[in-house]
DNA sequence: GATCATACCGAACGACCGTTCAAAGTTTGA
DNA sequence: TCAAACTTTGAACGGTCGTTCGGTATGATC
């Protein structure tokens, strides 16, 4: 049996391999989309064999849980991090719509396979979790938004109106965005910002 | 051979149930989504036997190119018909916006299930002309958004940002809107136009 | 260089998909 | 009431899908 130092580094090796294959399962499904690209297919655009990707995942549907975890794993714990801080609302809201949209362009490809997917992702128990992410994200947008409407910074009287729009928005943004644009995303999210507060 | 009026007849009442066809079909692909649903289940869920669906319509293709259809037609239409009249580009915006805000929530289900499909939608021959269809009503609200943008009535500097703000509020209507919700489709249109305009 | 766990291959399989079509049922016009 | 046309049925078919698994290649360990 080999040392515990030598597993650990083949076990870094396996994630950073895994993770790898979601990124690029990501860009081939953004692009064919999920249901219409077969597993022999993804593999070959991928490189290897289709029997091979079931090294690493037990199916094709663990892979886009893969790549929904992917995508929403850092973007609540950058939200989390910002609004533990004790900053103003408006401050935490321009620096959570900031990082929220860069997160969205960034992760453009896992961002239009999810949207493609939410209606499957909306039942079914192997999507708990995905859900539950999906749902404490949006608690802290509604928490932020919240506070600022009381503290009389935005323009609509309705929050949830307002976050209802700031979804939308930056949802969308996924699908226009271009990353040699000529907005960034911070330009972008200052854009956003300026028409929901005052 | 039957007088050309009972021929009328019969084609109306063949188009009447196409069209109702359509129209449940959009409901069941909007709740299951349209690739996770087989044509058997769809057309139990229709409550007619599998082959039945091929009376009118040649594909599970073509009756989603149907769907698309009867979202996008009246859609353009009514566009079309709001935007030749000679009003000042506010009234104008606000009328088009009002309008469809209310198709949305009124065809939500078409809504669902063409954003779902949109990755697919973007490629291949036989979407060309719902391509088109789209791209046409991006361009009547580009002009309308460029006209209220030099009248300086727009709260942002860059039109496409506003468009893509636009886009991105009203199409997500779709997935949140409930019809027995708080706010009515003109509700949602004023808010709207709020955050764009002065 | 022998041994062994890991990484990958790719032909083969069962399941289910969209679609077809001969037959049956229903409606229409005379 | 009869015949023709329209509508619907549902078993059957070929094709493709996701997945399996026995085998091979790779590379680390002693």
């Amino acid at each position: 049996m080999p040392p515990r130092s030598d597993r650990t580094a083949l076990r870094e090796r396996y994630d950073r391999r895994q993770a790898q294959v979601v990124l690029d399962a990501a860009r081939v499904f953004a692009q064919r989309g999920y249901d219409q690209t077969s597993v022999p297919e993804l593999a070959e655009a991928l490189g290897i064999a289709s029997g091979g990707l079931y090294h690493y995942f037990a199916g094709k549907e663990q892979l886009l849980i893969a790549i929904c975890d992917q995508l929403m794993e850092p973007l609540l714990a950058a939200a989390e991090q910002l609004l533990a801080e004790d900053d103003p609302p408006r401050e935490q809201l321009d620096a959570l719509v900031r990082m929220w949209v860069t997160h969205v362009v960034t992760h453009r490809d896992h961002m239009l396979v999810f949207e493609q997917q939410r209606p499957a992702i909306e039942h079914g128990e192997q999507w708990r979790q995905v859900r539950e992410s999906r749902k404490r994200f949006e608690r802290l947008v509604v928490g932020v938004l919240t506070r600022v409407h009381e503290s009389g910074g935005a323009r609509l009287a309705d929050p949830r109106l307002s976050l209802s729009a700031l979804l939308g928005m930056v949802n969308y943004t996924a699908q226009w965005y271009r990353p040699r644009g000529r907005l960034s995303a911070d330009e972008i999210a200052d854009g956003y910002l300026d028409l929901i507060t005052r």
